[in-house]
DNA sequence: CTGAAAGCGCTAACAG
DNA sequence: CTGTTAGCGCTTTCAG
């Protein structure tokens, strides 16, 4: 900023000015300003600027999510990217892999790079670390899954009732003999996916559920059904506890040829699931949505909006495609 | 930093010290900083020490894709973050929509933060405007696409002799009527595809290609395909020029119960290609590797490395599941 | 092994 | 409308 100041012959607040289209500045002066700065190429220093300017702002975003890598994931991404644009903040993306000890080396980064706020998709046993970083003005949204042990704002699917209404509509029907193929435990949605799974089959008569859980991946999946396919009394249909999982499901059921004869209704979309065949029945969430709501949140909370926490649940829906209405047999 | 100096009862520099795992402090005085850090519940402000920091590194890397959403640049950042990951380096990402002045933008932002070097795809008709940028020792390394007007590390795929197989490969299957889907020439990517799709068919006999370029999504594609097979001498195979594209076309021919009839090649992997019937058949790239070898470049030229710009192509293979091996009629 | 002083690039506050 | 001075939180340099 100097070498600009002294090209164009004039102090550095000057081109502070400039730079900031802060008012006070003759057009000559501007313009002079304007060409040094081409000239050399300068960029300003936003970050030395932050460590002055009296709001403390960086104009910067902490994003974590389980893993980019994910389609639920990067929906959510590019909805907070979206939002961020017009606001020029930009924003920095980390991959967590579900790993509770990655969650916390991540926000550690980003809080060391002062972000303005943090979008974070937890896998900690207690998200209570971040009060004090909260109540020093930085605010944090959880996305996806419900912190435990803080009070703080949260968009998530609505798991439970979209849960219930897979279990539901598999014992619809006919199906008898279901099996829920269900995440790590430590996962906060996969426990509400299999306890809203389970409420959906009370009501019903004589369903027997099976619940497996522990299953993190297409392949751990694709194996657990297998194994249940090939034994005993076989499921009739299958309830697929993510986007991953619903995958796994979909090979077993395929590399035994009974994807037209086994029902399976999974949670979460599947890339081109219409274009199977059958179509992939699933509950479907809305990520772009969560994503939006999540970055509108912050940037409130950035804002100085310091009413209560808010808890804002986004209705999954039901898209039936075939997969989920295949009748159970006899 | 002071507060902390001041409850651990000694100077900054030695709160800097402990912190910065420097030598030469006493394990006393180490562990009477750490419980003042875990009291006052402090992080290091990064950005001020990069300020006066010697390296003036920022341990920050900017990331320009397409789109984040788009599992071709997922990927790409999913290894990006992972070659971060272990050297503390976040990443700031940007989707840049194939928009070239939402390029210059993004750039602008992450420069303006310090990043000490830039992966991007570029959109740009000139590249030129990161000279400077290079040259002040912030490295730029490319990929996917080849810049243009500079001499710069790139990493691609083998983007020409991938659309030439497929050609081939329809060709070699008996179809002299095909059509090839091509994105925006603006793209590189596509007017190299689209020309290694015109080579491939050159050696062939009486092949009747159509190009249709200009299409950038999934519904245009549908569209263009939907009316090139409702019209007269429609096409007997088809060739997407991207992800997008391909699936678009995927819904067109299975609108009209094409798709065990018409043979379909596409230009990158398509999310469960396997799992549809016929399997999707595709010139496959390699997104993810492309990424750890464009972090590796640049960490190497931030570690120093100024040798001879490289220019690194990944290989595609051509993934046989079925929607390519259909044979032309008569 | 420890700390004081200076200064990184910028903006706030104020003086002209 | 413009410039000067101080200081943001840190690390460098150098002196104890």
């Amino acid at each position: 900023m100097k070498d600009v100041a002294a090209l164009a012959r004039v102090g550095t607040k000057t081109v502070s000015r400039v730079i900031n289209a802060e008012p006070n500045v003759s057009a000559a002066t501007a313009e002079r300003v304007w060409s040094a700065v081409r000239a050399l190429d300068y960029h300003v220093d936003l970050q030395a600027g932050s460590l002055r300017r009296a709001s403390g702002r960086t104009r910067t975003l902490g994003l974590l999510l389980s893993s980019i890598d994910n389609p639920f994931a990067s929906a959510i991404s590019r909805a907070v990217e979206d939002a961020a644009l017009p606001r020029e903040v930009s924003v920095f993306a980390s991959s967590l892999d579900d790993d509770a000890q990655r969650e916390e080396a991540a926000v550690g980064a980003f809080l060391r790079r002062r972000v303005d706020g943090l979008i974070l998709t937890t896998m900690s046993r207690s998200a209570a670390y971040l009060l004090p970083t909260i109540q020093r003005g930085t605010p944090v949204v959880f996305v996806d899954r419900e912190p435990v042990g803080i009070d703080a704002d949260v968009v998530t699917s609505d798991n439970r009732a979209g849960a219930r209404r897979a279990a539901r509509h598999l014992a619809a029907h006919g199906h008898r003999r279901i099996v829920a193929l269900i995440d790590r435990l430590d996962i906060q949605t996969a426990t509400e996916r299999r306890d809203g799974f389970v409420e959906g089959l009370t009501s019903a008569d004589s369903v027997r559920a099976t619940i497996i859980d522990g299953l993190h991946d297409s392949e751990g999946a694709e194996r657990a059904l297998g194994e249940l396919l090939a034994g005993e009394d076989p499921p009739t249909a299958v309830f697929g506890g993510q986007n991953l999982i619903t995958v796994g499901a979909l090979r077993a059921l395929r590399a035994r040829g009974l994807q037209r004869s086994v029902a399976l209704v999974g949670f979460d979309d599947v890339p081109l699931g219409d274009l199977l065949e059958p179509g992939v029945t699933v509950i479907r969430q809305h990520p772009q949505r969560i994503g939006a709501i999540a970055a509108d949140r912050v940037f409130a909370r950035i804002d100085g909006d310091d009413s209560a926490p808010v808890r804002i649940v986004v209705p999954t829906e039901l898209i039936a495609r075939g997969s989920g209405e295949i009748i159970a047999p006899r």
